[in-house]
DNA sequence: AGCACGCCGACT
DNA sequence: GTCGGCGTGCTC
């Protein structure tokens, strides 16, 4: 029989060794051997003995078999959360369709080069002694030692990794002075801490309703423990309940993780977890360094902090009790990783939870699709929350017709109606929200006289313009050439919409000269405290107006803020992909959410020239049970998720014609797979982007009814790809989270 | 990360 | 000569 060896990585977090190493793998240990096993190795020249993991296996090993060594054993029933990780990791790089390397690099963080990571700390046990052996130091001419006893005394007591880039030395001469015994080591850290000697505060008391949905999830947690979906609508306290939960569970000596979307956005949410749990929480965010990030991980790990708040990555820190993982907003798509593995937040807490006993909690105001139809199936516990906090009633919401707007005459990006509305909201001295929909600005044709937006005729997805002026599909490759008139009706009023918030700015300061004015979007919010810059000025009423795009409507309370309006509210309908409702009825409701937060009652207004598509309707009237009932229907039509499941094939090269070539036979190769016909396969087409940097992106679209036919086909297609050798430079990327 | 190897100055 | 610290490089 042929020798068979398997790739295994070190669990030595080193850049310089993170890498698989080929071990011979004995017969004994193949029928266990699976990826992600945990090894026994022997490694470096001592032959010592570590632990790894297998990551792949393979029968031919391209090095000099004189040099290979053995795994030893195979290691099980070791859980250590770390090795619960590993296993997240495994079961990522096979779901998810990336290597195990990729995986375990999201999983569990490899450190950096050592220099700005502090963990031990070395100091002097006495004073005169280090001067005893600084001299005996110059007499025997050690100058290794010298230079680290000199540094020492110089600071008492140091980071240890400070101290070797100080004086030059690396660990074995550190050794040699606590052996000697002129310096100790402690292993008390000097993790940089993000939160410090907070003031914690009670917790709030809870409302009836909020109450009834805690009970209803202990309930829960004492019996089937499903991961649980909290529906409540802007204002209904759904932070309240996280926090109640979080507390039962550290009550218990566990820890929770808390995914947010974004922190810039979530600032609120992050500030009442830290005045309930102090110096208990950490959090994490895109601006901590690396040596910070590694650090709030190392916190977590030895159980320093019980709360770890933080975007799609916080879900990795290793905890060794992880209770509860707490998803808020869990509909947003930043919980969607563009990377390999290109892995889904909440899909992944739940396995994660599921790996370590603990409990997952998810909440929205317009809870995602899938979310919403597990919970219908009962996969999932749905908790409503349907009141608002403080009894504030949802505001008075008002569809206009922007098609009407252009027929009478009115060619404004804003209709007469909204303007009235500012001119009198502004004399009564509260303020105004302006939400510009910029979602579907790329290249969607719209026309202002009848509303229609240009579709693909297989697919019922929008067209997208390209630069040669043609109009295509990014899902079936469809190509039609552009339209000159509409279509349906036959208005030459058709076109890319192009509006800015610049536009609309100046707009504003022409019709309402007095009036303060702050704009947000990419531009203004560069600097380092753009968002809350801005968002402080609004909440303290500085200014009268404030326009944005999606991220004004996220998250934040202002009392003043009587009226909303949302311009080109349809506008992500036209997004070129199977979930733009979704996408609009959300954008739609939650900017309805931001009217009337306080004691007044808010309107909202909502410019659209497509003002019967139910995710409109419906978001105007944050009706969730009405989007979803006709979203649901067109989803079990077209077979789109979760009605069936769809998977990506991605493929990239600097090669053009190599790269449709090779997409070309991976199509023809998919018709093949399945021979009852039901593996639906679109494509290859273009990617969204089409073109990144030289290197081409076309992809291949996927469905069936059963999630498992997917998976078999990416195996399929994985080794497919691996014994042709046309597809050496085409780079093959799966995503089953489309 | 941790270990061996080889270089180089110091001491018998 | 040879002993031992110190820096370098490699680990399947």
């Amino acid at each position: 029989m042929k020798k068979l060896y398997a790739e295994v990585i070190v669990d030595i977090s080193h850049e310089k060794l993170d890498r698989p190493f080929t071990y011979a793998l004995p017969e004994e240990l193949r029928e266990a051997a699976v990826p992600g096993s945990a090894v026994t190795i022997p490694f470096g020249n001592g032959g010592r003995l570590i632990r790894g993991y297998i990551v792949g296996f393979s029968d031919s090993c391209g090095l000099d078999d004189a040099r290979v060594k053995s795994v030893v054993s195979l290691d099980t029933g070791d859980e250590t959360s770390e090795s619960k990780l590993i296993s997240l990791a495994a079961w990522m790089s096979r779901n998810y369709g990336s290597t195990m390397i990729q995986a375990l690099k999201t999983v569990v963080p490899v450190r950096k080069k050592y220099g700005e990571v502090t963990v031990t700390t070395i100091s002097l046990t006495d004073r005169c002694r280090a001067d005893e052996y600084a001299a005996l130091c110059r007499q025997k001419g050690w100058k290794a030692r010298l230079r680290a006893v000199e540094e020492l005394m110089r600071y008492g007591e140091l980071p240890v990794v400070q101290l070797r880039s100080a004086a030059n030395v690396d660990g074995g001469v550190i050794r040699k002075l606590e052996e000697d015994g002129v310096a100790e080591i402690s292993s008390v850290s000097e993790l940089r801490r993000v939160v410090k000697e907070a003031e914690t505060f009670p917790a709030p008391v809870l409302t009836e309703m909020q109450r009834r949905a805690v009970d209803l999830i202990l309930e829960e947690w004492e019996g089937r423990n499903r991961p649980v979906l909290i529906n409540g609508v802007t204002g209904s306290g759904k932070t309240a309940v996280y926090i109640e939960l979080a507390s039962r569970v550290i009550g218990s000596g566990q820890q929770a993780i808390v995914l947010i979307p974004e922190i810039a956005l979530t600032r609120q949410t992050v500030l009442r977890f830290v005045r309930r749990f102090g110096e208990k929480v950490s959090f994490m965010h895109s601006r901590l360094s690396g040596g910070e990030r590694y650090d709030q991980m190392k916190a977590a790990r030895r159980g320093e902090v019980s709360v770890m708040v933080g975007p799609r990555s916080a879900l990795f820190a290793p905890f060794p009790h992880l209770g509860l993982i707490v998803i808020d907003e869990e509909h947003e798509e930043t919980y969607h990783s563009e990377n390999s593995p290109r892995y889904h937040a909440r899909e992944t807490a739940v396995r994660r939870a599921e790996l370590e006993g603990a409990h997952v909690v998810m909440g929205s105001a317009t809870p995602s699709v899938i979310s919403a139809y597990r919970a219908e199936q009962g996969e999932y516990l749905g908790v409503t929350l349907a009141e608002r906090y403080g009894g504030s009633i949802l505001p008075e919401a008002e569809i206009v017709d922007m098609r009407a707007e252009l027929m009478s005459g009115n060619r404004s990006v804003i209709s007469r109606k909204l303007s009235d509305r500012i001119g009198e909201t502004l004399l009564s001295g509260n303020q105004v929200m302006l939400f510009l929909n910029r979602r579907g600005y790329t290249g969607s044709i719209t026309c202002r006289s009848c509303g229609n937006v240009i579709k693909c005729p297989h697919c019922d997805i929008s067209l997208t313009k390209h630069r040669n002026g043609r109009l295509v599909c990014h899902y079936c490759g469809h190509e039609q050439p552009d339209a000159a008139v509409c279509p349906a009706c036959g208005s030459p009023h058709i076109g890319g919409i192009t509006v800015g918030t610049e536009q609309v700015e100046e707009f504003l300061r022409s019709a309402f000269p007095g009036a303060g004015i702050l704009r947000m979007d990419a531009d203004t919010t560069k600097g380092k405290e753009g968002h809350a810059g801005i968002l402080t000025e609004f909440g303290a009423r500085r200014a009268d107006i404030l326009v944005g795009t999606q991220m004004i409507v996220k998250g934040h309370d202002f009392p003043g803020v009587t009226l909303v309006g949302v311009l080109l509210a349809d506008l992500s309908l036209s997004d070129s992909d199977y979930r733009s409702a979704e996408r609009t009825y959300s954008l739609i409701a939650q900017a309805v959410g931001r009217a009337g937060r306080g004691e007044k009652k808010g309107t909202a207004l909502i410019q659209t020239y497509q003002p019967e598509h139910y995710a409109v309707t419906a978001g105007a009237g944050q009706d969730y049970r009405a989007f979803y009932e006709e979203e649901m229907k067109f989803r079990s039509l077209m077979s789109y998720p979760p009605a069936g499941h769809m998977a990506a094939i991605f493929g990239f090269s600097r090669d053009e014609a190599l790269l449709s070539k090779g997409m070309g036979y991976i199509r023809r190769y998919i018709d093949r797979i399945d021979p009852e016909g039901k593996l639906m396969a679109i494509g290859p087409a273009p990617d969204a982007v089409g073109r990144i940097r030289d290197c081409y992106r076309q992809v291949i679209y996927i469905r069936h009814r059963d999630r498992d036919m997917l998976v078999l086909a990416k195996d399929y297609i994985e080794e497919y790809v691996s014994v042709n050798s046309g597809f050496e430079n085409i780079r093959i990327q799966f995503d089953f989270n489309v």
